[in-house]
Parts: C-alpha cells; sequence; structure tokens
RNA sequence: GCGGCUGUAGCUCAGUGGUAGAGCCCUCGGUUGUGAUCCGAGUGGUCGCGGGUUCAAGUCCCGUCAGUCGCCCCA
C-alpha cells in the first residue's frame, strides 16, 4: 500500500513538434490515408516502404555537394549503451522520403521495372523548432516517376493531376481555397545565366555562382518579403547591380498565369528577358506543355508562378509548391520537381526522376485548427452497441453482434450488465449512432434505437443495415 | 542555432506579498427496461523545477526545464 502512495509519477506532457490525436480526429486522419492511397494505386503507383532509418552517410550523400545543410536537422539513432570502440555504422532517421527512395532504386535496380512508379506515405523527422505548421515528426505522401536515361514530360504533368484528384475527395478539404504553383527551374537559371554585370573597371562579367545562389534564395522568399524588399535583399547579399538586373524579372515572379499563352506573352512582352538563350527557351517550353496538359482541371487549380524556385534543392526543371489562396505564407503544402539524377550519388547511372509530397501533416494539422475537420463526435467506428442486460443475455448479446458484423457492420458489445442507463450514456458519449436492445426476455423482440432521432424499432438482426 | 511571450486541478483560466479558487470534464446518486437537459453530492493541485529577497512568495528577483510564437530553413 505504501509502495503505491510513494510511486514515482511521471506527469505527462506533449513533446513540441511530435504531435498526437485523439481517436475522433485519428479517425478522420485515416480516412484521408485511405483516399490518397487508393487514388495513387488508380494510377499505377506501386507502394513502398523504407526503413525509419538510413546509414548518415547515404544521407548526407546529397546535401555535400549542393550546399543545402539538411544535416543540421538531421536525427541521429544511437544505442544508449554504445560502447566508445563499437565501430557501428551510423544511423539517421530520413527527413524526407526522396532520398531513401534513391537509395532504394538503386539497390534494388535490377529488380525494378522502368519506369518505377512507387508512393510512398511515412513518417519523417526533422529537427527543427516547431511552429504553426511545421513538426519535427509528420508524414508525407510521395509520389515519383524514375526511368532509366531519359523521363517523358508527361509525368511532369500527371504529377499535379493526380494531387488535385486527391485534395478534391479529402474530407474537410476546399479545393477552391488551393492552388498548385508550377515553374520551370531552367527559366530562372537560363536567366540568371545569361545576365552580364557591368563592373566598375568598366569589365563586363556574368554572375558569379554566390551572386547566383543569394538571388534565388531572396526569389525564393518574394511573396513573404514582397518586391520592394526582395530587391533590397539582392542587394544587400550581392551588389547593387545584381539587383538592378533581376528587377524586371521580378516583376514577373509576382504574376501568376492560368494558362500557358499568357504566360508565354508576358515573357516576351518582358525585354530584358532573353528568350533565344537555349536554357530560358526550353524552360519555357517544358512549362507550357506541363500547363497546357493540365487544362482538364479548374480554372485557377494550377497557375505558373516563375516565384516558384524550391530553394537549393536538387530539382532541375519542373518545380511545384501548393499553398492556401489566402494564407499562402503558411507554407507549402505540397511541392516537388524534377530532377536529372536522383540515383546518382548510389549506382552509376542516370536516373532522371519526377515526384511529389503532400504534406499531409501541415495540411491536416491546418484543417483541424481551423475547426474544419468534419468531426461528427464518431468517436468509436462503431456503428452499433449492443445492450448487454444481464449476464445471461451475454451469449444472445454476442451471437446478435456477430450477425450484424457478418454483414461488415461495426459492433461492440456493452462490457459488463449494468443499468440501462449507464449503457446509453456510454453509447451516447462514443458517438455510436445506433443502439440495439435483444429481447430481454423469451418474449421479446430485437430492437434498435437510432441515438439522434431516439426513434426506437423492432429489428432482425440477420437482415437489418445501417439506413442511407 | 537566435529572439519574444507563457507555465496555478485532466482541460480553459481567475487569484492586486497574508487560509488554493471557478467553469467544464470525471465519479456517484435522483428506485421498475432507455442517452443528451436538469438537480444534488464527491474526487482531484509540491501553483513546472531549483535557489534568493521577506515575518510571510502562486504573486517579487535569479537560474533552469517545458510549452508557444517568430527568425534561419523547410512539407
Amino acid at each position: 500500500m505504501s509502495d503505491i502512495q510513494k510511486k514515482k509519477i511521471y506527469k505527462p506532457f506533449p513533446i513540441s513538434g511530435f504531435p498526437e490525436w485523439l481517436p475522433e480526429v485519428r479517425r478522420i486522419e485515416q480516412q484521408w490515408f485511405d483516399i490518397i492511397r487508393a487514388t495513387f494505386e488508380r494510377y499505377g503507383f506501386c507502394s513502398i516502404e523504407t526503413p525509419s532509418v538510413e546509414t548518415l552517410d547515404a544521407l548526407s550523400a546529397k546535401s555535400e555537394e549542393d550546399g543545402a545543410d539538411v544535416d543540421k536537422e538531421v536525427y541521429v539513432i544511437e544505442r544508449l549503451h554504445k560502447e566508445d570502440g563499437d565501430k557501428e555504422a551510423r544511423l539517421a532517421l530520413h527527413f524526407d522520403q526522396t532520398v531513401p527512395f534513391a537509395r532504394y532504386t538503386a539497390q534494388h535496380f535490377n529488380d525494378l521495372i522502368f519506369p518505377f512508379k512507387r508512393y510512398q506515405m511515412q513518417r519523417v523527422w526533422r529537427g527543427e523548432r516547431p511552429q504553426k505548421g511545421r513538426f519535427r515528426e509528420f508524414y508525407q505522401c510521395d509520389i515519383d516517376v524514375i526511368n532509366v536515361d531519359h523521363i517523358p514530360l508527361h509525368f511532369d504533368a500527371e504529377m499535379p493531376a493526380v494531387i488535385w484528384e486527391v485534395f478534391e475527395q479529402l474530407p474537410g478539404v476546399d479545393v477552391s481555397e488551393i492552388q498548385i504553383r508550377i515553374s520551370n527551374r531552367k527559366i530562372l537559371m537560363g536567366f540568371l545565366d545569361s545576365l552580364i554585370l557591368p563592373t566598375s573597371e568598366g569589365i563586363e562579367r556574368p554572375l558569379s555562382n554566390l551572386e547566383k545562389i543569394e538571388t534565388i534564395r531572396c526569389i525564393d522568399k518574394l511573396e513573404k518579403l514582397g518586391k520592394r524588399e526582395t530587391y533590397n535583399q539582392i542587394m544587400f547579399t550581392t551588389m547593387m547591380g545584381v539587383a538592378q538586373l533581376t528587377e524586371p524579372f521580378l516583376d514577373l515572379c509576382t504574376q501568376k498565369f492560368t494558362n500557358s499563352d499568357d504566360l508565354i506573352d508576358a515573357i516576351q512582352m518582358n525585354k530584358h528577358i532573353d528568350t533565344s538563350h537555349p536554357m530560358i527557351r526550353e524552360g519555357i517550353e517544358e512549362l507550357s506543355f506541363v500547363m497546357n496538359h493540365l487544362t482538364h482541371l479548374p480554372e485557377g487549380a494550377v497557375v505558373a508562378d516563375l516565384g516558384i524556385v524550391r530553394g537549393l534543392d536538387y530539382y532541375t526543371g519542373t518545380v511545384y509548391e501548393t499553398v492556401f489562396k489566402d494564407n499562402p505564407t503558411y507554407g507549402s503544402i505540397c511541392s516537388g520537381g524534377r530532377y536529372d539524377d536522383l540515383a546518382g550519388n548510389y549506382i552509376n547511372k542516370s536516373l532522371p526522376g519526377v515526384g511529389i509530397s503532400i504534406g499531409f501533416s501541415r495540411l491536416f494539422d491546418y484543417l483541424r485548427e481551423a475547426g474544419k475537420l468534419p468531426l461528427d463526435g464518431r468517436i468509436s467506428p462503431a456503428d452499433v452497441m449492443v445492450v448487454l442486460p444481464s449476464e445471461e443475455q451475454r451469449a444472445t448479446a454476442n451471437q446478435t453482434a456477430q450477425a450484424l458484423r457478418a454483414r461488415g457492420i461495426n459492433v461492440e458489445v456493452f462490457h459488463s450488465p449494468s443499468k440501462i442507463k449507464r449503457q446509453m450514456a456510454y453509447a451516447e458519449k462514443k458517438g455510436i449512432p445506433y443502439v440495439w436492445f435483444p429481447p430481454f426476455d423469451a418474449e421479446g423482440a430485437h430492437e434498435v434505437k437510432d441515438m439522434k432521432t431516439g426513434e426506437q424499432n423492432s429489428a432482425d438482426p440477420a437482415s437489418w443495415e445501417i439506413p442511407a
């Protein structure tokens, strides 16, 4: 007794950035996963799952070369009682699903059929400071296509089409509030490539790599900073000349184009962009192609937006970001793009790919916070609760439940005989919509009560169906 | 990694240096076989933790931990 009193209580507290839901919310989350999975499979994407961990080497292979310091966000995992001299490979939790997918493709190269279309819905981890819409553990739902040597551009258009179809089905999501934004990195890269900077010595020179990177960084924040501040930032981080040269492009980046004709017109009217530059021309052609193959979606669902650059990532062509129209700075809820050579760090083959990833937890939490999830008080998945009038009636109650379950109805039998009042209150609190009364005696009949209307009628467990 | 704000009951929060509070939740009751409402009763707190000031600290000071918002970066 005194042991129990002295028992140490580890008071539970939430761990920041590691969300968990009550059953009612979790039910909706599960529905979402089902819808996403079914839609991905409707387009022929195969499911794979990779381990939560990769070796630290495999994980950081990509970031080393393009300077994206993701490794600061990586969680390393190790045994608590590891000996100092242990020579185990260092393991780390994956921070996305693209890098593990690349490793997977390289590893199973001989056993895969290309183009390899796969989807993956797993948790990922990032050691960031959590805030609204930003977690340290969260779900991503990725689709990617990877092929040997060449990947048809049609896939670039398929990605947003699949995603839009998912959004249309998710309970709580209003697609009129969502916008998929597409660009092609070749346009911005080609533009920066084409610039000639006059210097104080009267010599002309192209932009340095550092100047390009800083400019890209600034344009990436255009929506948040506004044009004026972006211009200033480019000036501060590079030099006045670079800011002046890129200003006409900033104008273009603030616009959204609902079709490729408008985009091409705007670019051609902008005299500061050399559309004969090979990379720029290619980028425009690709972006137009993608836009032209998405015309079956509602107007404004997908827009061309040259301000989409996707940071310093591995993308080389098409890039996607998705936002809430009335709250774009909340962050992207679905993004991705095309990469020339994803698996090149793991295998000596050319494996280009294109993919997109739903920021599941970010999207889900946004709607949860906004109170837009269709929560209906259904805490339990049970459709029916069978009343247990007495211990003698338990066999009858169980048989009733089994008869209903046999036809796909979710049924819970009340756990122990007690006042009917208590049993009803339990069903009410759990949001179970129907309460079933087996016969209280040999003469009685089965009855079922609709908890919403209060209506109660006799019913046959062998044939009763949930009313539509 | 850097800055702002906040820590009192399971939850939301009052509490002006002087006895620890409210609402909700939860448990029980309001008699026969029926929920939500209503009425009554009850459980529940080392005031995040550690130090300091004071006759006296939930309250003031310092530190620390946690949460939260923002920056960096990103889904």
